[in-house]
DNA sequence: TAATATACTGTATAAATATATAGTATATTG
DNA sequence: CAATATACTATATATTTATACAGTATATTA
């Protein structure tokens, strides 16, 4: 994402100020009146190149036809849409649109930290931590984990639930029923991401 | 708030789409084609319904001068703000506001029927139902009750959460835990009132 | 040193657009 | 029963708007 200059910045502000206020984009002519220039080219050059930078796209002939390009990091700050994951495909990513199967619109603040997904809990492995099956599990993506924290993790291409304890290079993934069996973890032989940790849970009955 | 007619809530929903889909509102024009309509004061009319009945705002002499007005309505409909109930102080009314904890703002959409309150758990008399202490149980508000279902009842001025079973006039209410029984009712002689159903549950880590 | 980007003014114009007016027809409401 | 709302077609037009073209000036880059 290429720099912008000042004056650029403050076009793509006043294209936001727009919207927010009205609605709608403004036209060459009123960014011509808010930023005080006097000839509609001032405010199309700036627009083009925004659009070069990949800060907007224009809609060649339409009135007011400029979109804000959000790129992803401006946009899931305030996003509240978090999207559902279910029965991951083994080798895909997680986020991957494919296997989201719908979007849940929450509050941030909801949970102590912040969701960037829901995960749909398969099995009952967790079930003596109350994890039952179909539940969703807000998971905060993160590489901070310690011993006993409820981690997501990827073994082998495989995603799992469970508890985290890490002894030297020997990781054990517990579960919290009784009917199943730790999984344990070579470090150095085996593949292992840690996807997140869940910060919540939401069930709906 | 009047009611849409089904063509204003197909323009009305149009709009939305434009913004969705291109960042701006449509033009009369692009309405048209959109529904099919051949002239573009098809279109004209609609918005002036839509404008009447306050449901967006148009800008004179401006081009894609429309502004939905979601403020009122439809984001305070989605995005309520519910109260957390926490100890409830026995013979004082549920939804007292000095039992309310503090309010968590969620999506009506997220469980399959509308969210009154939540109740934070106490003890663990629902732990084989996944249901931990200082859980939030989604509470809507009902009169309406099956065997099997997930209660919360005044019994005595004290409130439980069970799962509701009824006999003739022998109301059961069943914990989902070995270590505790269940609390059998008498309906012509005990003092019972249905809050709601739990419809859903929020945990956080 | 020449090309390119930035940052403007000023003018012009074809195309896009809002919006008025004139009709037709049906359904709903006081 | 008249008034009003809904739901359109069809035409016209003043205004809005995007956008090209012609300049000027400075700074940055190859």
């Amino acid at each position: 994402m290429k720099k912008l200059t000042p004056q650029q910045t403050k076009v793509l502000n006043c294209i936001r100020d727009s919207i927010n206020k009205t609605g709608f984009p403004p036209t060459r002519a009123e960014i011509c009146s808010e930023l005080g220039f006097s000839s509609p080219n001032s405010a199309e050059t700036h627009l083009r190149a925004l659009e070069k930078k990949k800060y907007i796209e224009i809609r060649a002939g339409s009135s007011r036809g400029i979109n804000i390009l959000e790129n992803s990091q401006s946009l899931r700050q305030n996003e509240n849409k978090i999207p559902v994951i279910g029965l991951v495909a083994a080798g895909s990513p997680t986020l991957a649109s494919e296997n989201i199967e719908r979007k849940l619109t929450i509050d941030q603040g909801m949970f102590k930290k912040n969701v960037d997904y829901f995960l749909k809990v398969k099995g009952m492995s967790m079930l003596d931590a109350g994890i039952l099956e179909d539940d969703l599990i807000a998971v905060h993506k993160t590489d901070k984990v310690k011993n006993g924290d409820l981690a997501v993790m990827r073994v082998n291409d495989e995603v799992t639930l469970k508890y985290f304890y890490k002894k030297n290079n020997l990781l054990e993934l517990r579960p919290a029923n009784n009917d199943y069996k730790s999984i344990f973890v070579d470090l150095e032989k085996d593949d292992v991401v840690l996807e997140g940790l869940g910060v919540g849970l939401i069930r709906k009955n």
